[in-house]
RNA sequence: GCCCCCGUAGCCCAAUCGGCAGAGGCAGACCUCUUAAAAGGGUCACAGUGUGGGUUCAAGUCCCACCGGGGGCACCA
């Protein structure tokens, strides 16, 4: 290669007298010829084993795969925000790629969308056009930080031959089914055979030969992972499209637009990610994740253990979920939630004699109770029923029997009780439970204590740990049992009565799948002349979005909830109507027209970068098993990528999504990992001050001054400031590529690297950038000569403390970078240029220091070292190596000073051999004559001496 | 209300197993190079670790309570 590598001489800018010294103008020089050539040479192209990426030959060392969770690409480009975490992990993947180990780190892009709809919708230009120009633009402005990506593997999810692939996932999912037995999924195929081998009852118990193909069918769809369900979700009028619980804030109102949510039956397509909540739970176990994301999934699975009772009611039975079964001889009434099918059932015509008053609500009989307090509910958001925690509900008129003493306990209708979790009814044992409690209170309902509280307890329910009290009958005695142990004993002599079964709840729900958009990935799924849905065969793949005219969706009023969605494709009849051969005969079938959502592309991107040119597969078994198959030398390995690093943000929708599609197409034998992400990093985020003038409008930012008396002016006139996001409106942005143009890429890395460890938030300071500019430039003027450009190192060997800082700074170095301790690295690259500064003032530098120096810069600001190195006469690129090793001999030091302190303080210092013992030590301490006068000739009482360190005389 | 994380110099941040509170940067003061300018060179100062207790020979680090900031969950039975 004979790319030239000497500095070129840059315009005049930095002054006649020194053309060659560091600043914007010779960095951007410097940045751009290397990006060409490692570009040109393909210098991060990372070897796969097999295939059409395959490089067998330069796979060295251990593999290590590195992920960014890829950005959308949006209109606004990126803030220098944005690019923490990338540069963060290219360190890391330069770091290692320079230690021998193969790398693969690749950027795509999530590109399906809202905005891009939205900007379609509003100007008519194709949400493909907008979003490929975004992809160009976020390309250039993450080429100029000098990533060391891999470009031959970037894939947008909205490329045709990447969604092809996510449409056949979904097919997977499709016709699959999860076998409960076998904690696992399997092909549909084979619930089909056991259904018809008789091996398997049918729901309604007929022969499987009797139902007809129509029911046969309607059968095996109920057990697929990817399913219809008329089912109660999340309807947005305001943006015409239903959202996943996910995307719905805990106040009713829709994440993007911040739109009323209303709950509505409709049909839609589900993902049966319910069936694999223990396995999502469990295996948080074996992942090397924060806790707070650990927790955060947890949480959201929400599992608890505890049991179903039946209390028996008339001719029903309400069963309920309990977690205390320990307390149901507590249970003083019952509640069913006011949606509960019960609720009509139960409520007779007429209120028993000597009704309460308070139970009644004012109504003549229970039913017109039950049926006001019912529509009453039903007007509440779910942000009322929230909001007003004051406990309301009606008397059904009906009594249920407790079955483990035969009490009648009165059965209420209430809103505090959710149809949407366990049953949809409780017993409630206001003894130990606030909520029962409070209603009880208000009731006037019995309160029977069945847990004694623990001493000198004042509060009202008491939810602690205790022994169980007022609880027994003729066959079985609690009393005296600690609350497990009640659990246990409850629960064996309810089964064994037939009245309930100990069981598991969750809080996850099914994931509603569809979303009535059009830019998003089709549903590979024809409907049939009988209504039915049908696959499509792989060889119909890709199901291409059509052309149309308008992208919106219907939308509505926002308030208005009695609206029913209606996607942008089921407009686009030709494309909707389709007559297919689908393998018996031409026949019509009408298109699925509503759309995937976001989340789709991102939960297997990771897994397309490995492969992205396969198109016989979605990723060649061989290749998967390379970047992310299990370690045998882990004990219960996952697999997965080696380290993922993104924001906090993604815990639960993006990392559970994925993690639960991983999985599948694990059970299904298509991947050898058993996780998607092995490590999990939450890089912190660069926040920005914004400032308001008096009328609270914001002012920008780059020209607000500090008061020389305390706060801040724009203009002259004072302003106030705020800390949190950078954005346009906020009129605070400051783009990479400005920071760029003033100081180069190196720079601009250097800084964002600097200013914390990468899990840290922290204020973006632009005239602190400037530190990091003078390192560059300190550096570069130790190593090259200002005038001439030229190298100025020598071959003089380094003295001793030179050595020793030098590999002192290799070994901190190694540490700091594995540990993504950037900051401190840099730091300690500083030191050793600070001390080379001044050891070799006006005469240059050792080259046996000054190359482990610019060697060991590399990661953090690639294109400089790589000048450097070149300029100190190496023609090949330094991006594969090699690393600094750190030399022992110069670690230790021939003698340590310990600083000696009587009781705890420092009273004087004594400088001893280095590997002096401790009886040497501590002779020494007590022979020095400042701490024979603080002794006072006093006997010392303790002498501690921690080697290498200190020695603490107590007296 | 419950759970998790974080409080070190004017600011951003270091400090290993508990072992001398300071590595680095910004801003500041002073000196200096330069015709001049500063993104030139150099020197210096600045906190006892949010507050109050405790454990220890020794606490920024461990324990308890409180205060402040950030995040998650929230009538989940």
């Amino acid at each position: 290669m004979s790319t030239d590598t000497t500095a070129a001489a840059p315009e005049a800018i930095d002054g006649e007298a020194l053309p060659f010294r560091y600043g914007a103008t010779l960095a951007a020089a410097i940045e751009r010829r290397w990006q060409d050539r490692w570009e040109a040479e393909g210098t991060f192209h990372a070897p796969n084993p097999t295939g059409s990426l395959a490089a067998p030959d330069e796979i060295t060392g251990e593999k290590f795969y590195l992920l960014d969770m890829f950005p959308y690409p949006s209109g606004a480009g990126l803030h220098v925000g944005h690019p923490l975490g990338f540069i963060g992990t290219d360190v890391l993947g330069r770091y290692l790629r320079m230690k021998g180990r193969t790398v693969l780190h690749a950027m795509g892009f999530d590109a399906f969308g809202l905005p891009a709809e939205q900007y379609a919708v509003q100007t008519g230009t194709h949400p493909r056009k907008t979003t490929e120009e975004n992809i160009l633009r976020y390309k250039a402005q993450l080429r100029q930080l000098g990533l060391g990506h891999d470009d031959r593997r970037s894939v947008a999810t909205t490329d045709v031959e990447f969604y092809r692939w996510t449409q056949w996932i979904f097919l997977q999912i499709y016709n699959s089914w999860y076998d409960p037995a076998r904690q696992t999924a399997r092909p549909i195929a084979e619930l089909e055979a056991e259904f018809a081998q008789d091996k398997r009852r049918t729901p309604d118990g007929r022969g499987w030969c009797e139902l007809t193909s129509v029911e046969q069918r309607g059968v095996v769809d109920s057990y697929r992972l990817a399913y219809i369900a008329e089912a109660p979700v999340n309807w947005c009028p305001g943006l015409g499209t239903v959202l996943a619980n996910e995307e719905v804030t805990a106040d009713g109102r829709s994440e993007r637009g911040n739109f009323p949510v209303f709950r509505r039956n409709l049909k839609q397509w589900m993902m049966r990610i319910t069936a694999y909540s223990d396995r999502l739970i469990d295996d948080l176990n074996r992942l090397d994740w924060p806790d707070s994301v650990k927790s955060m999934q947890r949480n959201w699975i929400g599992r608890s253990e505890g049991a179903q009772v039946r209390f028996p009611c008339g001719e029903a039975a309400i069963e309920v979920f309990t977690t205390r079964p320990d307390t149901l001889f507590g249970a003083t009434y019952m509640v069913l939630a006011p949606e509960h099918p019960l609720v009509d059932v139960l409520a007779p015509a007429e209120w028993p004699a000597g009704v309460d008053a308070r139970w009644t609500g004012g109504a003549a009989t229970p039913r017109e109770a039950v049926a006001g307090y019912r529509e009453a509910a039903g007007r509440k958001t779910d942000l009322d029923r929230q909001e007003n925690k004051d406990k309301t509900g009606v008397f059904t008129g009906a009594y249920a029997t407790n079955p483990v003493d035969g009490r009648e306990i009165p059965v209420f209708v209430a809103d505090y009780v959710l149809m949407g979790y366990g049953t949809g009814a409780i017993m409630a044992v206001p003894g130990q439970d606030q909520r029962d409690w409070d209603f009880a209170t208000a009731f006037g309902l019995p309160i029977i204590r069945t847990v004694q509280p623990s001493d000198g307890f004042e509060g009202e329910a008491y939810i602690g740990e205790g022994v169980a009290i007022n609880s027994a009958n003729a066959d079985v005695s609690l009393n005296g049992l600690g609350v497990a142990d009640a659990k246990r004993v409850i629960t064996e002599w309810l089964v064994g009565r037939g009245a309930g079964e100990a069981v598991v709840q969750y809080k996850l729900r099914d994931w509603l799948f569809s979303r009535q958009r059009y830019w998003g990935e089709p549903f590979p799924i024809v409907w049939d002349e009988d209504g039915m849905p049908v696959a499509l065969p792989d060889s119909h793949l890709p199901v291409e979005l059509p052309e149309i005219d308008d992208y919106s969706p219907k939308t509505y009023d926002p308030d208005d909830a009695d609206t029913e969605p209606e996607p942008p494709l089921s407009r686009a009849s030709e494309w909707v109507e389709v007559e297919l051969d689908l393998g018996n005969g031409p026949r019509k079938y009408r298109r699925e027209t509503n759309t995937m959502p976001q989340w789709a592309g991102s939960c297997w991107y990771p897994i397309r970068y490995l492969d992205p040119e396969n198109h016989e597969r979605f990723v060649d078994a061989e290749v998967e098993k390379f970047w992310m198959g299990k370690d045998p030398a882990r004990t219960d390995d996952t697999g997965g990528v080696d380290l993922y690093i993104g924001g906090i943000e993604h815990g639960v929708l993006h990392l559970l999504y994925s993690r639960f599609w991983h999985k599948v197409l694990f059970d299904l034998g298509h991947l050898s990992s058993d996780e998607p992400f092995r490590r999990l990093f939450n890089q912190g985020y660069i926040q920005a001050y914004a400032y308001t003038d008096a009328r609270g409008v914001y002012v920008p930012a780059e020209e607000v001054v500090e008061a020389a008396e305390g706060g801040f002016t724009w203009n002259g006139q004072p302003v106030r400031r705020e800390y949190g996001k950078m954005g346009k409106s906020l009129k605070n942005v400051v783009t990479p590529d400005e920071m760029c143009e003033r100081y180069g890429a190196d720079t601009f890395r250097l800084y964002e690297m600097s200013t914390g460890p990468l899990d840290v938030s922290r204020p973006w300071s632009t005239r602190d950038v400037v530190g990091s500019q003078r390192f560059l430039q300190r550096v570069w003027r130790n190593l090259v000569d200002e005038r001439t450009g030229a190298s100025r190192v020598t071959d003089e060997v380094p003295d001793d403390e030179t050595q020793r800082v030098l590999h002192r700074t290799i070994a901190g170095v190694h540490g700091d970078y594995t540990a993504l301790h950037y900051n401190t690295g840099a730091a300690k690259l500083i030191e050793l240029n600070n001390h080379l500064t001044k050891a070799y003032a006006g005469r240059g530098v050792p080259r046996s220091v000054a190359e482990p120096l610019v060697l060991m810069m590399a990661p953090l600001t690639p294109h400089i070292a790589e000048e450097l190195w070149s300029v100190l006469g190496h023609d090949g690129s330094l991006a594969h190596g090699p690393f600094p090793v750190a030399d022992e001999k110069w670690l230790v030091a021939d003698t340590v000073e310990y600083p000696i302190q009587v009781n705890g303080k420092v009273r004087s210092r004594v400088t001893v051999a280095a590997d002096a013992d401790t009886d040497a030590v501590q002779a020494a301490a007590l022979a020095d004559e400042k701490i024979v006068a603080a002794l006072e000739g006093k006997e010392p009482r303790k002498l501690i001496v921690v080697p290498g360190r200190l020695v603490n005389v107590v007296v």
